[in-house]
RNA sequence: GGCGAUGUAGCUCAGCUGGUUAGAGCACAGCACUCAUAAUGCUGGGGUCGGUGGUUCGAGCCCACCCAUCGCCA
């Protein structure tokens, strides 16, 4: 059994929106690495933390009205319960806003300057002179240079594909304010990443982690690409000027430190929170000749912040480099970028409203994930398929088909003792599982639940072959029965050990059956004899397609009720379809439970005075309403309370509350523009919420 | 435009440093079984391994060029 000292995290969520399950392929990949780790007997300590900080997130807290402090406590609670409920437990989870990171991104950046690494100079930019700040590509919107197309972005163009800067754009305007930017001149302070060249050359090479490669060939060939770049590698930009919702770099008044500086030794702060509640020495693992391993676990879009900035950024500061980082592709669904029209753009939070089990998205994911940073799908269909037939119809029927006899007449108990073939039978699949050990440690999941399901693919092949449910009824054959299910039920728990780091609430209840908990790889290398057996009961149920169904259309609402609102910031993280990528920019959302007055300010409320009402020919349950919505001009909207409202011409001449800004709905009686707002429980129980007299038609309910 | 990754049965993928008739799972068809959450077992159909041209006694695996997809950079 090995015994390494592992440090793991995993690319820090942003704290400006909620999770979706392309930031859980990457993240349940890392738990289940951990997972594996200390089955096989490391010591890992698991961190993470939300990243906190930078313009986005400013933004956003403002338009939330909230002080950025307040405002991330609350994506953070969110983001927490989310890896809660798909079982990614941490040693720690904290925040890049703390004192910690203050403390330690502000060491590294003086020991940085101290030895000569940083330099000032003045770079130009635009200035948003109504905001007072200075404007992130993405903050400013033109018309593209090239093609002509208006209202694009900053960097690039979605219609032509063309790249510029932002001072390119033809009547460039910001997003913030609207207001024309202006060209200003500021001093910003830069990294001189090259200056350790040499050194990245070398880490890269393996020199520092006994030969041991620290990334995939193919990682390792998209940085040395950098590294040879003309030039060298440039320079990179780690301060931002005020207003900046960060920490400010030490003897530098009114710069900041840029998010993505702060944002890996995040890693650090968090560990280092850690271990001051533990009493765990902090030196012991990042001192540079710590033995200790470093691993992060991250998205493809954001190795070269992880690959160039972060071991140039460590072994400048005099601390170690990481001993290896595991990147992770981009997740489609159903073979296409993931697509809120599509309903494929789909949170954390949904997939488990929809009632499906977290345990079932961590094996899917297993089984497409193999060590390279190549894109997977998820593919409805087949995830579907592939969780009923490997994890119900093989695995569990094990249990299930074998138990109840050992119940019915041995007792519960298992045989004492296999015969020899039996015996060698379960240690030959034993030890072909034990290998499943590297092949986690290699990332090798794909891999490791294929030889897992051929042993589960054998077992049930026994089973057939020795029809335990023949000997049941031959007195003379009970010990054979006997032998036959205690080695299909050890096949069973042989199985649940190797799968508990991918299903681990599963494989719990899988163990509980034997009393044990998933505890170590070795634990299965001995078939398990003499014992009694707690009764099986369902572990895992089959997929019903309505949930997916539902998350589907759940997804698609979700849509429909943010669109308009969040206009400014909603492009860039659609193409990010994928990892944590800490400086994106996603649409702001809720969390939990409470809605800022933001959200509440997106709800359009007006009254509209009932011009026409009347029932809808072909359906049971709509009436169809003719609003008089003022400003808005006239609205038809289907509304179905006509259970409690028999008879709708009474209701002409009523002010009704009505939302003006839900999407409209194609019926198949027309288009529905809005919904009416009514109490109740529904059918005949149903008020009309309406406004005294004097109220206007179209005017705003606040 | 430069560079990189990927491209193997309907789908998802294995194929180690090149070596006999290219594999698995799912899906599909037939048969068997009935212990089990209609789960399981057996059998079968199905691929000129993106294309072309090379190297080699021999290439899915090596080389060159091309095509497609994705990405990085300018």
């Amino acid at each position: 059994m090995s015994s390494r000292n592992i440090l793991v995290t995993h690319a820090l969520p942003y704290a400006n929106g909620p999770l979706h399950i392309g930031h859980l392929l990457g993240y349940l990949q890392c738990d289940i690495w951990v997972r594996a780790r200390r089955m096989a007997g490391d010591k890992v300590v698991f961190v993470s933390a939300d990243d906190a900080h930078g313009t986005p997130i400013m933004l956003a807290a403002e338009k939330a009205g909230l002080a950025p402090e307040e405002f991330i406590k609350g994506i953070q609670a969110s983001h927490e319960r989310d890896f809660a409920d798909f079982g990614v437990v941490y040693d720690n989870y904290y925040t890049t806003h703390s004192e910690e990171n203050r403390e330690l991104a502000s060491l590294i950046y003086t020991r940085l300057r101290d030895a000569g690494h940083i330099e000032k100079r003045s770079i130009r930019q635009l200035y948003d002179p109504v905001k007072q700040m200075f404007l992130p590509d993405r903050y400013i919107k033109g018309t593209c240079p090239n093609c002509g197309t208006p209202d694009q972005y900053g960097d690039n163009c979605e219609n032509c594909g063309a790249t510029y800067a932002p001072t390119d754009l033809i009547d460039p305007h910001s997003v913030v304010s609207g207001a024309t930017p202006e060209l200003r001149d500021s001093e910003h302070y830069f990294f001189k990443v090259g200056d350790f060249t040499t050194l990245l050359r070398g880490w890269l090479a393996g020199k520092l982690t006994n030969s041991k490669p620290v990334v995939h060939s193919s990682v390792a060939a998209k940085l040395k690409e950098w590294l040879n770049a003309e030039g060298g590698v440039r320079d990179w930009d780690i301060s931002r000027d005020a207003p900046y919702f960060g920490f400010p770099i030490p003897d530098a008044p009114g710069k900041f430190f840029y998010v993505w500086l702060d944002a890996p030794v995040g890693y650090l702060a968090s560990f280092k929170n850690w271990c001051t509640k533990t009493g765990t020495d902090f030196d012991a693992y990042l001192a540079p000749n710590s033995t200790a391993e470093m691993h992060h676990f991250i998205g493809k879009d954001i190795v070269n912040f992880h690959g160039l900035f972060w071991p140039a950024m460590l072994h400048g500061a005099e601390l170690r480099t990481p001993t290896a980082l595991h990147v992770n592709g981009y997740l489609t669904v159903n073979g296409a970028k993931m697509s809120k029209s599509r309903g494929t753009f789909v949170m954390a939070r949904t997939y488990l409203d929809a009632g499906l089990d977290a345990d079932y998205l961590r094996y899917y994911f297993a089984t497409i994930l193999g060590p390279a940073p190549v894109d997977v799908d998820l593919d409805l269909k087949a995830f579907e398929e592939r969780v009923n037939s490997h994890l119900v119809g093989k695995w569990v029927n094990i249990a299930s088909r074998t138990a109840a006899f050992v119940h019915k007449h041995f007792g519960g108990k298992l045989a004492a003792t296999l015969p020899a073939s039996e015996a060698a039978a379960y240690a030959s699949a034993a030890h072909e599982l034990s290998r499943c050990a590297d092949q986690f440690n290699a990332g090798e999941f794909a891999a490791a639940t294929r030889d897992i399901m051929g042993v589960a693919d054998a077992a049930n092949a026994y089973v057939a072959a020795n029809a335990p449910w023949n000997l049941a009824k031959d007195e003379s054959k009970l010990a054979q029965l006997h032998t036959v299910c205690t080695l299909a039920l050890n096949y069973f728990r042989l199985l649940s050990v190797y799968l508990a780091p991918i299903v681990p609430a599963t494989a719990a209840r899988a163990l509980a059956l034997f009393n044990e908990t998933p505890a170590s790889f070795d634990a299965a290398t001995q078939p398990l004899l003499g014992t009694a057996i707690n009764e099986f009961s369902a572990l895992a149920a089959r997929i019903d397609t309505k949930k997916v169904e539902a998350m589907i259309e759940a997804s698609k609402e979700s849509l429909q009720s943010g669109a308009a609102a969040t206009a400014p910031e909603k492009k860039k993280s659609v193409k990010a379809a994928a990892p944590a990528a800490p400086a994106s920019d996603k649409p702001t959302t809720s969390t939990d439970g409470f809605i800022s007055i933001d959200d509440f300010a997106k709800l359009d409320l007006r009254i509209g005075k009932v011009l026409a009402c009347a029932f809808v020919d072909g359906s049971d349950k709509l009436l169809r309403f003719e609003l008089d919505a003022g400003e808005l001009g006239k609205r038809q909207i289907f509304s179905g309370i006509r259970a409690a409202y028999q008879e709708p011409e009474k209701l002409v001449g009523r002010n009704v509350v009505f939302i003006a800004n839900l999407a409209p709905r194609k019926m198949r009686f027309g288009v529905s523009e809005g919904m009416i707002l009514s109490a109740g429980t529904g059918d005949a129980d149903l008020f009309l919420l309406d406004a005294d007299q004097g109220a206007q038609p179209g005017a705003q309910v606040k």
